[in-house]
DNA sequence: TTAACATCAATTCTGTCGAG
DNA sequence: CTCGACAGAATTGATGTTAA
C-alpha cells in the first residue's frame, strides 16, 4: 500500500528538492523510517536510526541494502521541516484512505468522532509568564535542570507560555484532572470497518472538537443523510443544530446522561 | 543545495535517601 | 514498603559549520 501511495506522490516529492547540488537522502526512504518510528512506538528519531543500524526488517522496508551505512541522526531534523511539515503527511494519508476506498472498505453513512489530547514534548517547568524577564536563573536552582515552585501561582494560557513549545496550551479533558501542555487531535471514523477517513491536530482549546468536527463532516462526500456519533462533549446545542443542517443524525449522549434521554 | 559533523541546551531518566 | 524529592547522568532534537 506504500508503495503505490508513494508512486503517485513522485512528482510532488520532486518538486521539493533542488536538482543541483549534493543528492538528497530519497524521501521516499525519510518517510518510511518515518512510518517505522510510528509503527514501531520508537521514542526517538536517534533510537530509529540505531534500529535501522542492525534490524534487517526495517531496512527492507526502508530500502537499505544489507551494508548500506544509515543517515546522521540530523537528516531527521532538518527532513521534518521539509518533509512532514508541509502537507506530504496530509496526502500520503489520503492516498492511503483512498487505496481502502477503492477496495469498498469505506462505508459512506455512518460516522464516528472524537479528539484526544496530544501531549506536546514540553515539560512544566518551560510554561512561564510571556513578560518575564527570559530564563531568569535567579528563582531556585542552577544548572540545567532548576527547580521551579509554581505552588499557588495561576498559570493561564493568556498570560503563560512554553518556552520549548509556545504554540503548546495548558489544558485538561474533563476526565482527566491534570492539566498538561498539549495538542488536540480530532479523528472521524466510518463505523462499518472502523478506519479511519479524516484527522486533524489542532491547538488544544474547548471549541476545537467541534469546530474540526463540523469540518470534518462538510468533507464527507455524497449528499445523502449520515449518522454521527460521539461523546457527550459534542452535546451543545448549535453544535447539534449544525449537524442537522448538514445532513447528518447526531447520536451523542445527553449531557445530563440519562437513560432515557439517550433513547429519546 | 543538502548531508555530515560537532556541539548545545532542554528535558527525561534513574538511583538514592528519608519520611511515613 | 511506598512515595516524593533530589541530583547527576543520559538522551534528545536543534543549530551552526564544513564538506560533498
Amino acid at each position: 500500500m506504500v508503495d503505490k501511495a508513494f508512486e503517485q506522490l513522485s512528482d510532488k516529492f520532486s518538486e521539493l528538492y533542488s536538482h543541483t547540488g549534493r543528492p538528497s537522502i530519497a524521501p521516499e526512504s525519510l518517510l518510511r523510517a518515518a512510518l517505522l518510528q510510528i509503527f514501531y512506538s520508537i521514542r526517538s528519531e536517534r533510537l530509529l536510526l540505531e534500529q535501522l543500524v542492525y534490524n534487517l526488517f526495517f531496512r527492507w522496508f526502508v530500502g537499505l541494502k544489507m551494508d548500506d551505512s544509515v543517515w546522521n541522526h540530523s537528516v531527521f531534523s532538518k527532513n521534518r521541516d521539509r518533509l512532514l511539515n508541509t502537507e506530504i503527511a496530509a496526502v500520503f494519508f489520503a492516498a492511503i484512505r483512498d487505496q481502502a476506498a477503492q477496495k469498498k472498505l469505506m462505508s459512506d453513512e455512518h460516522f464516528t468522532v472524537d479528539g484526544a489530547l496530544l501531549e506536546a514534548w514540553a515539560s512544566m517547568k518551560s510554561y512561564q509568564p510571556k513578560d518575564s524577564v527570559k530564563n531568569d536563573p535567579s528563582g531556585g536552582g542552577s544548572g540545567k535542570n532548576p527547580t521551579v515552585n509554581f505552588r499557588g501561582q495561576k498559570r493561564k494560557n493568556d498570560t503563560h507560555q512554553s518556552v520549548t513549545d509556545p504554540e503548546a496550551k495548558l489544558y485538561k479533558k474533563p476526565r482527566d484532572q491534570q492539566a498538561k501542555l498539549c495538542y488536540l487531535g480530532h479523528a472521524l471514523m466510518e463505523n462499518r470497518n472502523g478506519l479511519v477517513v479524516d484527522i486533524r491536530v489542532t491547538l488544544a482549546n474547548g471549541t476545537a472538537e467541534r469546530k474540526e468536527a463540523i469540518e470534518m463532516v462538510e468533507k464527507v462526500p455524497g449528499k445523502h443523510r449520515i449518522t454521527l456519533g460521539a461523546d457527550k462533549g459534542y452535546d451543545i446545542t448549535d453544535f447539534v443544530e449544525r449537524m442537522r443542517f448538514l445532513n447528518a443524525t447526531p447520536h451523542f449522549p445527553k449531557t445530563e446522561g440519562t437513560l432515557q434521554s439517550m433513547v429519546a
